[in-house]
DNA sequence: TATGAATGAGGCTTCATTCAT
DNA sequence: CATGAATGAAGCCTCATTCAT
């Protein structure tokens, strides 16, 4: 065994994790780089010996969202039950992830700023959003293919579910009051029923 | 008020304009001073002739944010026709901006990124969501007044309603390919008749 | 006249001057951004609004070498008299620069240094090697066609005279003590006469 | 002496070497620690094991070169022949460094710019342009007195010898399209002859 | 009021050196 | 002896803000 053993990947982890902390608190405009690395404890060079840059540690931190939406999109296509259960789960799901860990959550609005800059960002929500049209858009497949489906829906209506999502996480974000779990059964009701009077 | 008065003022609104057009384009932390006094033709000491700092600019086209949401409201709550009719009208209003104006609407983002700096924060994006839920609530309450709701609505679906909205917004913004305006009739729909096949 | 009148120019010469002082002082490697700005009597930040970059201003010096250069360039080949006669004022000239100006030109050392860096390079002294050589070829040829050269002459001869100031200048610029105008005469008789005894 | 210490040495001279091939390709100014470690194969921290500092390698690679040229004067001043064909030697084996060793040789730039910094410089080339031209000078006064010189040779004609060797090799480093081998003889021809056609 | 040159605090990043293993 | 992770001082450069004209 070499000295002074580390485990880079778990030191490189441990840094991301105080970055995204610090990201959450302050946000990434007024993050320092001697932030994070008081946050994690170490001296402010040693995070340039896990992580390029400070846009490296936003890049990361991506990639760390992103990598937890895909496990949920799996959870959602590949699961068991009808594609409307599964729907609604992932409604939870997503809603959980801020009463579950609020803090990490709010990256999210540091994310959408850094991928508004198009081309060349490091962060591309696009790709993510267009992630999760497809996987809503396979659900609606399948729950039409089940039958439970009024006709006549398209893509655009997998945009309005993932705009429902996110929309509520945005506000939940920008005001702390808000709570976020309790929305999911509107949101699924909301989806099945909409808001009308059922015709007698 | 003298013409002089007017004159300063028109020339506040004009850099505001450009400082806008500018954050639109870069964002707000890649946007400096230089760069909005270019794009309003005048030198950069004189920005702040108008403005106290970069910080104010912001603030300002928070302020302009606000002035129009709460147009949208007040013509949202003091139209014509029935409560449903009025917040599909809304819906489309707001989604409109982004094609009439979609440059200016990129501004969001930023707005969402400063907002979340909660305390002391020029940008109070909780409070505009919180009018908008107000206004929405109250929607649902001269609907339901109609009769044309379901039982059981609450404050939560007002959430769901500005939620989907604004990530309907959020997912045009990330993802220029989008057709904003073509999502208002999709949300529309969902609202009222959810997305379940009517029961025979 | 716009306010705060200030001579672009002249200020951008005397920044230039300022830190060709500090190079020829401390040398490129130790000099600072600060030491640039004390020694101009302004801010350190002053100094970019003027120059890139602490290597744009090596850069601009050696602009300046070069331009001195070509001008005892242009002096030799156009110049009146004896070929010969010229090739030995050049010799002078290039020597008198230590006397007259020796704290300038102890920045050589540091055109050398960078110009090693072969391509990309902002300090091409090849390339004013290669002009030298190119005067001094030509000075040979107009002193053959004059009739006072020996036969056999060729470009390395060029070479060898260049390398004989250029060796000059760097033992004097390397050892403050030595005497670098008197060299001029011994150089001139060495070409001329060559050290061995006349046969007799 | 034990093997311990053979092998220590032995080391010292690995990094040595390593460090001076380092120099040479990217300039002193450019060259990291970890590039010489890299290059010599062992790990950063183990460079200081065997020098205190980056600049003691400096230091050490001008020690290399001062024993080197040391051991030149010697041939010069203690071989057999004719002082004149023992300078002519000298100046060809001088020379022929630069074609046998090319890329070590390219440190001599930095040692240029290293020795301009006076006092408490580690590289004193002063000392060393002092000891050629003394050699130099004992060489001239040999020759003398073998009758081959002419008269009213003094010291100032060391320095411009050694400024002729000196200066090629310059030129020779910076372009490195100039054959510095065939420098050699002009070189001579010009210390022996003179360029002028010898009088009728 | 308008200008734009000047300022200087502050941030990112580099890298020589140290030191625990 | 060897390692290479960690350190933190130091330097370059940016840019919001000021201010003399």
């Amino acid at each position: 065994m070499s000295p002074r053993t580390v485990d880079k990947a778990a030191r490189r982890k441990e840094i991301l994790t105080a970055a995204v902390r610090v990201f959450a608190r302050k946000g990434f405009a007024a993050t320092r780089i001697d932030d994070i690395a008081a946050e994690a404890g170490i001296a402010k060079g040693s995070v340039y010996l896990y992580y390029d840059s400070r846009d490296a540690l936003l890049e990361a931190a991506f990639e760390g969202y992103r990598t937890m939406s895909a496990a949920i999109f799996d959870r959602a296509l590949n699961g068991r039950g009808p594609a409307l259960e599964r729907l609604a789960e992932m409604v939870r799901e997503v809603l959980g992830v801020l009463t579950a860990r609020r803090e990490p959550a709010r990256i999210m609005v540091d994310l959408w700023a850094a991928s508004r800059d198009a081309e060349g960002s490091l962060v591309d929500m696009a790709a993510v959003y267009g992630d999760a049209r497809a996987v809503i858009t396979e659900l609606l497949r399948q729950a039409a293919k089940e039958g439970v489906l009024r006709e006549g829906l398209d893509e655009r209506h997998a945009t309005v579910i993932v705009g429902t999502i996110e929309g509520c996480l945005l506000q939940c974000l920008v005001d702390p009051g808000l709570p976020a779990a309790e929305l999911a059964e509107p949101i699924i009701q909301i989806f099945l029923e909409g808001l009308r009077r059922p015709a007698a």
